[in-house]
RNA sequence: GGGCGCAUAGCUCAGUUGGUUAGAGCGUCUGGUUUACACCCAGAAGGUCAUAGGUUCGACUCCUAUUGCGCCCACCA
C-alpha cells in the first residue's frame, strides 16, 4: 500500500485506461434492448486542424451524459465523426498552397489535383482530431465513426437531393446572393461582417419626386419609384408613369406602392435596383419586375447602361454620376453625416456586392411533406416540432429565438461556388437537365457547384445510421435522445437537421416521432478568456490549449473545469487557476481512496445496521441524498450543479468529517461502500481517476460499465443527520470561540466530553479526546459531569456537551426564533386555506396539490422544531 | 430598429417552482506537518444580492421601470 504515490499522476493512467475501455467493448452499445436506447451523435468537428476549447467543452458534457446513461444500463450509442467543412477546409488548404507559391490553386492545379491536395490534408487532420478526442476520455463508438464526405454519406446526400428535386422542393433560380468581386465567389450570410461607415447620402430630383440614395452608381437603369401606399404626399401619383430626365437622357419611370417603405426615411420615396440590393430584389419579385444586372462580376459598370461610366469601378462611377447629375441640376442636397453598415466578406475583407445569379434553392414554403395528416411545408414542420414539444430546447428561452428565425426564413441557397464539397448531382446537355448521382452518358456535363456544407451535415443524425437503407441501427437508435451543441449554430445546423431529418425519414415511411432528428437539444455556451473576450488565434496569449492543460493537470481536471460553473446557453470564462483547482480535487479523491484502501485490509463485510455508529448513519444518509440529487440534476442537464454536489460531498463531508472521525472509530464496510458509491457518482465527470482507483479495488466489472447507484432505503436515518448537524455546529462554535481568542483555553469553555457507557467500542478514551480536540482545534484538559442547558452532539460514539450560555446570546436568539415562528404560522394558515379550497383541489394538477401538501408538512415540522428549540431556551 | 441574456465577496461563478443566519473555488491574512493528501488541515477578513418602486407574513428569487455590459437577428434605399 505504501507504494501508491501520494499524488495522482494522470499521465500514468489515461492512455492505458482508455485502451482498456476501448478493448473491452464498453464504448459500443450493448446488443440487447432491455432498456430504451440512448443515442447521442457527436457534432462532427471540422477536419481542419486541432481540438480547441469549444470541442473540449462539447466532448466533456457529452461524455458525462453518455457515461451516465451507460451506467444506468441503457444501450448507449455515442457516434463520433468529422465534418469536411467545405469552405473552411478549402480556404485553409488554399492558404497553405499560396504559401508554397500557388496563387490560384483551382486554375493552376486543376480541379482534380486541387481536390487531392485537400483530401490529403483532411486525412491528416482527421487522425489528429481523433487522437485528441480520445485524450479527452470520450467514450464514443469508434467502430461506427463517420465522415460527412464519405461515399456512404455522399450517397445519402445525392438521394435526398434527388427526392427533394422530384418533390419540387429543390429548384434552380435566379436569386440575389452576396458576391465577392475580388475572390469571385458567393459568400453566405453568416460569413458577412458588417462595418460601420460614414458616407454621403445624396438627394436627387427624379421626375415628380426627390429620392435619397447612398449608391447613385447603381441607378442608371432605375425605372421604378416606390412609395408607401398610405403616404399622403404621393397618393396622386401611385400607379402613374412619367418621363423623367435622368443621368444620360430621358427614361420612363413608373410609381408603385409597397408597405416595406418607411415614409420617415429620406423623402419617403425611392427608386429600386433589384439586381444589387436584397430589399429591392424582394420587392421586384413581389411586383414581378425585371432585375437587370448593372454591375458585372468584376465590380464594374456594364457598358450597355452607361456610355460615360461603362467599365468604371464602383467607386469612380459614384463620383462621376453625382457630377453628371449635379451638372444637370438634379442634385438637391448631400447629407455628409450619413452612417450605415456595409457588408464585407470576412475572408479578404472585400466589399460584397449583391448580385443576381443562378443558384440552387430549397423551397421552405411549399407544402409537400406528409406531416400529421396534412401536407406541410418545411417551415410548418420546423414550427410544429418545437411547438408540439416533440423537440425540446434547453434552455427553453431559445424557443423564442428559434421561432423568430423561422418567421424570417427565406428559401435556403444550397449551392456554393467552391470545389471542396458534395458536387451537385445535376447534369446538363443541350438545355436538358437530369438529376442523378452518376453521369447519364457522354456529353452530359455536371453542375460545377458544390453543396452548402450544412446541407450534408443536416443529415448527420440519420445518414450515420445507414439511411437511405432501412438498417437495424436506424430502427434502434433514431431519433437521437439528445443533441448537444453550442448555441451559436442553432440555426446553421440544428434547424437544418430538423429540416433534413423530418423530410427524409417521413419520405422513407417512418412515423413523425421517428422522423425528428432528436428529442432534446442541449445548447452550451461559448468559452471565453478571463476577461470575457473570445479566445482568438490572432491573440495567442488569450488562448488556452486544452491539450496543454491535459498534459499539465490531467484530463479529469480539464473536464471538470469546463463543466462546473457553466450553465446551458451562457458563456463561461476559463482560466488556468480554475483547472488547477480541480486538479487538486482529483488528487483529493486519489488520497481519500488511498486512506480507505490502507484501512480496508480485507475487513469489509456486509454493512449491518446494528453495528452502525451515529457518524456511519449520518454519512450513509447523506450519501443517499447525494445519490438522489446527483441523479436528479443529471436528468435535468444540470451538470454543473451535479458536479458541485458530489464535489462538496466527497471533499467537505466524506474526507473532512467522516474520514477524520473514522480515525477514532471506523467501520471498514461503510468506508468502502461510501467510497465505491462516490466513485460511481463521480465517474461520468472524472472517468480516469475514478477508474484508476476502481482497478485497485479488485472489482470484477470495470467502473465504466458498473451500475449507477440507487438510493438504499434501508440506510435512511434522518435523526443521524440532525445529530451530525449538531456536531458540526458544536465543533464550529468551539473553533470560532477559540479563534476569536476570547476564550484562550478550555478553562472557560466548559466543554465536557465523555465516552458512552459501552466502552467496549472505544478502548482508548484518551486517544479519542485527543482526536476530538484536534478536530475542534481545542486543547482539552478537562472532562467532567453533564450540564443541563447544553448543545449536545456525537462524534462517533462520543458525545459532546457545550453549555449554551457560552455560545449564544439567549435573548436575541429567542427573539429571532419567535419572529420566525410567527411568520411560519401565517404561512401555514395560508397553505391550509389553499388546501381546504375545493376549487383548488379540483382544478389544479395533482402534482401541484401534492407539492403544496409536502410544503405544508415541511412547514409543520419546521414549526415543531422551532418550538422545541424555544422550549429548550426557556428552561 | 426588434429580440435575448447578464449584473451576487477583490476575481471567476453557483443559488430549480419565494422560506431559518446568501454559498463555493481562487486570491489575501492568521495558525498548523495530524495513521491519506501542503495539489493538505483549521480559521479570519470581505456582500445594501446593479438602482428605484411594487406584490407578499416573508423577495437574491416574482412583477414594473431605470442604468451598465454582452450577444443574436434585421438592416437604413
Amino acid at each position: 500500500m505504501t507504494s501508491i504515490p501520494t499524488t495522482f499522476n494522470a499521465a500514468d493512467f489515461e492512455d492505458r485506461l482508455y485502451a482498456l475501455w476501448s478493448k473491452s467493448g464498453a464504448f459500443q452499445p450493448k446488443d440487447h434492448d432491455d432498456k430504451e436506447a440512448f443515442t447521442l451523435m457527436m457534432p462532427p468537428p471540422n477536419a481542419t486542424g486541432t481540438l480547441h476549447l469549444g470541442h473540449a467543452t462539447m466532448l466533456a458534457i457529452e461524455d458525462i451524459i453518455v457515461r451516465y446513461k451507460r451506467m444506468q444500463g441503457h444501450p448507449t450509442l455515442y457516434l463520433p465523426g468529422t465534418d469536411h467543412a467545405a469552405i473552411a477546409t478549402q480556404s485553409v488548404v488554399e492558404k497553405k498552397l499560396q504559401e508554397k507559391g500557388v496563387k490560384n490553386p483551382l486554375e493552376e492545379l486543376g480541379r482534380e489535383a486541387f481536390l487531392k491536395e485537400i483530401r490529403d490534408f483532411v486525412e491528416v487532420s482527421k487522425s489528429t482530431i481523433k487522437k485528441q478526442t480520445k485524450k479527452m476520455g470520450t467514450s464514443c463508438d469508434w467502430s461506427r465513426e463517420c465522415y460527412t464526405f464519405s461515399d456512404e454519406l455522399n450517397h445519402a446526400v445525392n438521394t435526398i437531393f434527388q427526392m427533394m428535386y422530384e418533390d419540387g422542393l429543390i429548384y434552380r433560380g435566379g436569386r440575389i446572393v452576396n458576391w465577392d468581386p475580388k475572390m469571385k465567389t458567393t459568400v453566405s450570410d453568416d460569413e458577412l461582417e458588417y462595418v460601420e461607415e460614414k458616407a454621403k447620402f445624396y438627394y436627387f430630383k427624379y421626375g415628380p419626386v426627390v429620392i435619397g440614395t447612398a449608391r447613385p452608381e447603381t441607378k442608371f437603369a432605375d425605372k421604378i419609384i416606390v412609395v408607401h401606399p398610405d403616404d399622403k404626399r404621393y397618393q396622386n401619383i401611385i400607379g402613374k408613369e412619367f418621363e423623367v430626365e435622368w443621368i444620360e437622357g430621358k427614361i420612363n419611370a413608373r410609381v408603385i406602392a409597397d408597405e416595406c417603405i418607411d415614409p420617415e426615411m429620406g423623402t419617403g420615396a425611392m427608386t429600386i435596383t433589384p439586381a444589387h440590393s436584397f430589399v429591392d430584389f424582394e420587392l421586384a419579385q413581389r411586383h414581378k419586375l425585371e432585375a437587370p444586372q448593372i454591375i458585372d462580376f468584376d465590380g464594374r459598370i456594364k457598358p450597355e447602361f452607361s456610355k460615360a461610366c461603362g467599365g468604371m469601378q464602383i467607386k469612380d462611377a459614384r463620383e462621376a454620376v453625382v457630377k453628371m447629375l449635379d451638372e444637370k441640376g438634379l442634385l438637391v442636397k448631400v447629407d455628409e453625416n450619413y452612417v450605415h453598415n456595409i457588408a464585407l466578406n470576412y475572408r479578404g475583407k472585400a466589399v460584397v456586392e449583391p448580385q443576381v445569379m443562378d443558384q440552387w434553392f430549397v423551397d421552405v414554403n411549399k407544402p409537400v411533406i406528409n406531416w400529421k395528416d396534412k401536407k406541410s411545408s418545411i417551415k410548418d414542420v420546423l414550427q410544429d416540432v418545437v411547438l408540439s414539444g416533440m423537440i425540446r430546447l434547453v434552455p427553453e428561452r431559445f424557443n423564442k429565438v428559434y421561432f423568430h428565425w423561422i418567421d424570417n426564413l427565406r428559401d435556403w441557397c444550397i449551392s456554393r461556388q467552391i470545389v471542396w464539397g458534395h458536387r451537385i448531382p445535376v447534369w446538363y446537355k443541350d438545355g436538358e437537365i437530369k438529376v442523378q448521382p452518376k453521369s447519364p452518358g457522354k456529353d452530359w456535363v455536371q453542375d460545377e457547384d458544390t453543396l452548402d456544407t450544412w446541407f450534408s451535415s443536416g443529415l448527420w443524425t440519420f445518414s450515420t445510421l445507414g439511411w437511405p437503407n432501412k438498417t437495424r441501427d436506424l430502427e434502434r437508435f433514431a431519433p437521437s435522445t439528445v443533441l448537444e451543441t453550442g448555441y451559436d449554430i442553432l440555426f446553421f445546423w440544428v434547424a437544418r437537421m430538423i429540416i433534413q431529418s423530418t423530410y427524409a425519414m417521413r419520405k422513407s415511411g417512418y412515423s413523425e416521432e421517428k422522423s425528428i432528428p432528436f428529442k432534446d437539444v442541449y445548447l452550451h455556451g461559448l468559452i471565453r478568456d478571463i476577461h470575457g473576450k473570445k479566445m482568438s488565434k490572432s491573440r495567442p496569449e488569450t488562448c488556452i490549449d486544452p491539450l496543454d492543460m491535459i498534459k499539465k493537470y490531467g484530463t479529469d481536471a480539464v473536464r471538470l473545469s469546463l463543466v462546473i460553473g457553466s450553465t446551458p446557453g451562457n458563456d463561461m470564462r476559463l482560466y488556468e487557476e480554475k483547472i488547477a483547482g480541480f486538479r487538486n480535487f482529483v488528487n483529493k479523491i486519489w488520497n481519500g481512496a488511498r486512506f480507505v484502501l490502507m484501512n480496508l485490509e480485507g475487513k469489509e463485510r456486509e454493512i449491518k445496521v446494528e453495528e452502525l455508529t451515529r457518524s456511519d448513519k449520518w454519512i450513509l444518509t447523506r450519501l443517499n441524498e447525494v445519490i438522489e440529487s446527483v441523479t436528479n440534476k443529471l436528468d435535468n442537464y444540470a451538470f454543473s450543479e451535479a458536479g458541485l454536489i458530489i464535489y462538496d460531498f466527497f471533499w467537505g463531508e466524506f474526507c473532512d468529517w467522516y474520514v477524520e472521525m473514522s480515525k477514532v472509530t471506523k467501520n471498514e464496510s461503510v468506508l468502502s461502500y461510501v467510497l465505491k458509491t462516490s466513485l460511481k457518482l463521480m465517474h461520468p465527470f472524472m472517468p480516469f481517476v475514478t477508474e484508476a482507483i476502481w482497478v485497485s479495488l479488485n472489482e470484477d466489472k470495470m467502473l465504466i460499465i458498473s451500475e449507477w447507484p440507487k438510493v438504499n432505503p434501508k440506510w435512511n436515518f434522518p435523526s443521524a443527520s440532525d445529530e451530525m448537524d449538531r456536531v458540526m455546529q458544536v465543533v464550529r462554535e468551539i473553533r470560532k470561540l477559540r479563534s476569536e481568542s476570547k476564550v484562550p483555553a478550555a478553562k472557560k469553555i466548559h466543554c465536557i466530553i465523555y465516552a458512552h457507557e459501552d466502552k467496549d467500542l472505544i478502548n482508548d478514551k484518551a486517544e479519542i479526546i485527543k482526536r476530538l480536540a484536534n478536530l475542534c482545534a481545542l486543547d482539552i484538559s478537562k472532562t467532567g459531569e453533564r450540564v443541563n442547558k447544553a448543545l449536545s452532539a456525537f462524534v462517533g460514539d462520543v458525545e459532546i456537551y457545550l453549555p449554551l450560555a457560552e455560545l449564544l446570546d439567549m435573548e436575541a436568539e429567542k427573539a429571532r426564533i419567535e419572529k420566525e415562528i410567527d411568520s411560519l404560522q401565517t404561512y401555514l394558515t395560508s397553505l391550509e386555506k389553499k388546501l381546504s379550497n375545493e376549487a383548488f383541489i379540483k382544478n389544479a394538477p395533482a402534482s401541484v396539490v401534492e407539492k403544496e401538501r409536502v410544503k405544508l408538512k415541511d412547514a409543520e415540522q419546521k414549526l415543531l422544531k422551532l418550538r422545541v428549540q424555544i422550549d429548550e431556551l426557556c428552561k
